[in-house]
DNA sequence: CAAGGAAACAATTTCGAAAACTGCGCCCAC
DNA sequence: GTGGGCGCAGTTTTCGAAATTGTTTCCTTG
């Protein structure tokens, strides 16, 4: 879980191995599936064995890399039936905590989500560069928009499990062809859930949540080179 | 997660150092917020500084333990509050996962939520030997029935969070007196919701397996001695 | 020619020690 | 008397090499 981690100010060899190995995973630049060599890995981050290995563990124990004993580390296997077991769980704790945060969620959290929403819709997806260097800034936004509106659900782990969630379907996402995505007017679904939220309409919130995570799905399993 | 660690024939000394410290965290012997200095536990496993490191790791990205840069790793502390926020999650996740399960579970599913029961109800919890003891097989017994009933909701995403808010929720239990769990007799409880699940009676199995872990947080609420 | 087994090879896992970092007490200047 | 650096002890983190495990290859044997 994220919050058992305190990031101190200095940070370790194996912190820094562990966030260009999930970066590297979740960017789709490692292969699902394909073996993750110490000896590769250690010419690639340039850090030694140990921090590596330390890396590879914490990656094991949130499903991002499979761990063999005495056969060493591979990425997680992408599979079709995986994705859309993954959009489903998401979307059923997903809505748990969009029905508790719209239940429960105070002035100071409306505000989060309108200060997220436009911070999100003001920089604008479709331009070709953020498409190609994909510098994670607008990735960053757009988590940022989700979580915002789950904040207030008032259960740190279930905020965990559902970031987990967020950062496995990202992997999908770029696995897929960032092209798929350019006919996608995402920014329109999210103003509606905005919407729907501020005006503390669960059901119709929830639907639209489902639906845009739907969409997503259904764009990533046709485009995507799944196994 | 659990399911990304594929058990092999030979274990590697960092499984079993993985094992031990979790027996010994759950099992309440290692306090919560203790810290878990490595020589201290080198000597207390008689392993090596690599594999309880590699240990430490894998149980701090699952919230058993906080890491924080170059300061160590600790036991993760235990409050009331956590605690009630695990319930509250626990209640949402197996909610869900439950009426899944009693809607598509097949025969096989139903055979094995009987079995399940049958084998935790021929272990008779209240004899002594086994408070004290503990030796952690009418646990695993415990634990193998509830999953039996969540097991046919076809999400191992979700069986796997709930897998670990058990863990979590057995060291609230094991933090607190044993003696506090005599008076109850869970196996009433537990065949109650066998019946209803085997009735396909969602609503009502629900409603008993959260007055269920409702019970079981309450007291640990009231007999534990957290911060 | 196929099957079994031993030896060489490749990769992972573990160890012991060196390096880096934190926390704390101490001293000195102000 | 107070505050800010300096160095020491204890701990964590990292490295490089050794030990272990798994795999392949090649030779022997039936």
């Amino acid at each position: 879980m994220a919050s058992a981690t305190a990031t101190n100010g200095r940070e370790t060899l194996a912190s820094i191995a562990y966030q260009r190995l999930l970066d590297d995973i979740v960017g789709g630049r490692l292969q699902p599936g394909s073996k993750l060599r110490l000896q590769f890995l250690t010419e690639r981050y340039a850090v030694g064995n140990s921090p590596l290995r330390e890396a590879l563990n914490r990656l094991s124990a949130n499903g991002m890399v499979q761990r063999e004993e005495n056969r060493g580390f591979r990425v997680s296997p992408a599979s079709a039936e995986e994705l859309s077991e993954l959009i489903r769980t998401r979307c059923w704790l997903e809505e748990i905590a969009l029905r508790e945060s719209i239940r429960h969620g105070d002035a100071a959290w409306e505000e989060g989500v309108l200060v997220a929403y436009h911070r999100l819709s003001k920089r604008n997806r479709l331009s070709d560069e953020e498409y190609v260097t994909f510098d994670g800034t607008w990735e960053d936004l757009h988590h940022a928009y989700h979580l915002s509106l789950l904040s207030a659900c008032d259960s740190n782990i279930l905020l965990d499990f559902c970031a987990q969630l967020h950062e496995q379907t990202l992997r999908y996402r770029n696995l897929s062809s960032m092209q798929a995505y350019r006919d996608r007017h995402e920014l329109d679904e999210h103003r509606a859930i905005r919407d729907a939220v501020l005006d503390r309409d669960a059901d119709e919130a929830v639907e639209l949540l489902r639906a845009h995570y739907r969409i997503t799905g259904e764009i990533a399993l046709a485009r995507g080179n799944l196994s």
